[in-house]
RNA sequence: GCCCAGCUAGUGUAGAGGCCUAUCAUGCAACCCUGUCACGGUUGCGACUCGGAUUCGAAUUCCGAGCUGGGCGCCA
């Protein structure tokens, strides 16, 4: 029976380990091979004189990167990694490793980002980035459950969709038949259509699209969106859901994955309970107090102004209150104050984490604003159909999977946290 | 879309007109080595993105192409 690595201890006995050679050192009567799995290290400690025959020959012949089989006798050593060792009685080439590798595993030579990405399944062996991906998927199964825990319903909607719907950015037109058709940005008007179906609370964790030719440590073509939309809820209301996402998330992560954090070297900044709320209009005075730039009302927030509030703040943030006049046209007015909207921006110090708003949910309103973003209501007929037949009041966010990892391992590149990124370049592996 | 930078062995690099038959590390091969943990030692293998120009001479300067990274804009 195999035994994960992890498991195998000084008194372990015999025992049984299928792993990759990480490295090979050897000493001439005395030779050591590094055996890793997903849980860890194992030396395997081949003395020349007392090894069999074959277990020469299949050492010699195993190279870096190979998997191999070993059996025999764990001892314990305070010389090796561990504590302990094992003197194989079996060796074994399940898959032999081509050489020269693509890339380094053992990391004595770093490698290029580009060069990583290019052969992920091997950088992927690096625990470093094995670790990133085991916190990931902490995170989402963290956040799910807590969505599960609270009446939710987990939706999937449709990543091929008829019209550029929302406006905003670029869409990835694809061939589909005789129609025309695209790559969604997002499942914002599907999350809604759904609290027109009586759902109340639904999720979403998957993928959006954004055809914008930008090439920033921060942005991807294809990213993973966790979206929420919640009926009789208001705007405040899901502004105190999402603090609680991701303060579940973080604890989570805090909890379970402390050996990958450890790998990682990241000590985790725990956010606060609630997030400090900056209206809009305060954090464009921060702003043009801060930074050397023509800021005024009504602009959006450039990246330069994005950190120099962020660096004020010193944490996770909202910015409310936004003008409507730069939020979309589902964001609800506030009732008397008709410029500015119920839209609110939840930010990390260094990006933009998520935007959301309590939605407008009455029909001529949605229209009026729809015609008021110079866009055809017509276009939108599936999507406003059925705010004539009882919508209620609601509200909903989307956060971004990629920037909340990337924000907190603090990571410098948001491709460190995605398998196989999507950017301006790239669109293999 | 705008701007900046880069491209040298499998990987990461040195290199500023002749010192380049191109440095170093890692890797790989062979040999030596019984406690390594970035093992050590000796020897060897392996590269200037492409095209044009300038020059007696170009990895190095110039022009063009290709590819890549990053910043801004836009966007989340």
């Amino acid at each position: 029976m195999r035994l994960p690595i992890s498991e195998v201890k000084p008194d372990t006995g015999t025992a049984t380990v299928i792993g990759w050679i990480h490295e090979i050192r050897d000493l001439g009567g005395l030779s050591f091979y590094i055996l890793r799995d997903r849980t860890g290290f194992l030396q395997a400690t081949i003395v020349k004189k007392k090894a069999g025959e074959d277990v020469l020959a299949a050492a010699k012949e195993a190279s870096r990167e190979s998997v191999v089989k070993i059996s025999g006798v764990v001892k314990e050593s305070d010389k090796a990694p561990g504590g302990r060792e094992i003197i194989p009685e079996k060796f074994e080439i399940i898959s032999k490793a081509e050489t020269p590798l693509p890339l380094d595993v053992s990391e004595k030579v770093p490698a290029e980002i580009d060069t990583r990405l290019d052969n992920r399944y091997l950088d992927a062996r690096r625990p470093k980035v094995a670790a990133i991906f085991r916190i990931r998927s902490e995170v989402t199964h963290a956040i799910s459950d807590y969505f599960y825990k609270n009446g939710f319903i987990n939706i999937t909607t449709s990543k091929i969709v008829a019209a550029a719907t929302e406006g905003g950015t670029e869409l990835f037109p694809i061939a589909y038949f005789e129609k025309e058709a695209f790559l969604n940005q997002s499942p914002q008007l599907y999350k809604q259509m759904m609290m027109g179906a009586g759902f109340e609370k639904v999720f979403e964790i998957g993928p959006i699209f954004r055809a914008e030719e930008h090439n920033t440590t921060k942005h991807l073509n294809e990213a993973t969106s966790i979206d929420v939309e919640v009926s009789f809820a208001d705007h405040n209301d899901v502004m105190a859901l999402l603090e609680k996402v991701i303060n579940v998330a973080y604890e989570a992560v805090a909890e379970n994955c402390q050996p990958q954090l450890d790998i990682l070297g990241t000590k985790l900044q725990m956010p606060s309970k609630t997030f400090p709320k900056l209206p809009y209009a305060d954090a464009i005075d921060i702003a043009a107090g801060k930074i050397d730039e023509d800021i005024k009302y009504g602009d959006d927030l450039s990246s330069n102004a994005e950190r120099a509030i962020g660096s004020e703040m010193g944490e996770h943030y909202f910015i409310t209150d936004w003008p409507r006049s730069i939020k979309p046209f589902y964001a609800m007015p506030y009732e008397d104050r008709p410029d500015i909207s119920k839209a609110f921006d939840m930010m990390h110090p260094k990006m933009e984490l998520s935007s959301g708003a309590q939605r407008v949910h009455q029909y001529d309103l949605l229209v009026e604003q729809i015609k008021l973003k110079g866009l055809n209501p017509d276009n939108f007929e599936f999507y406003l159909k059925p705010f004539k037949y009882g919508m209620p009041p609601h509200a909903g966010w989307g956060v971004g999977m990629d920037r909340l990892i990337t924000t907190m391992l603090d990571l410098p590149n948001i491709r460190e946290g995605v398998l196989f990124p999507r950017d301006r370049h790239r669109v293999t592996p």
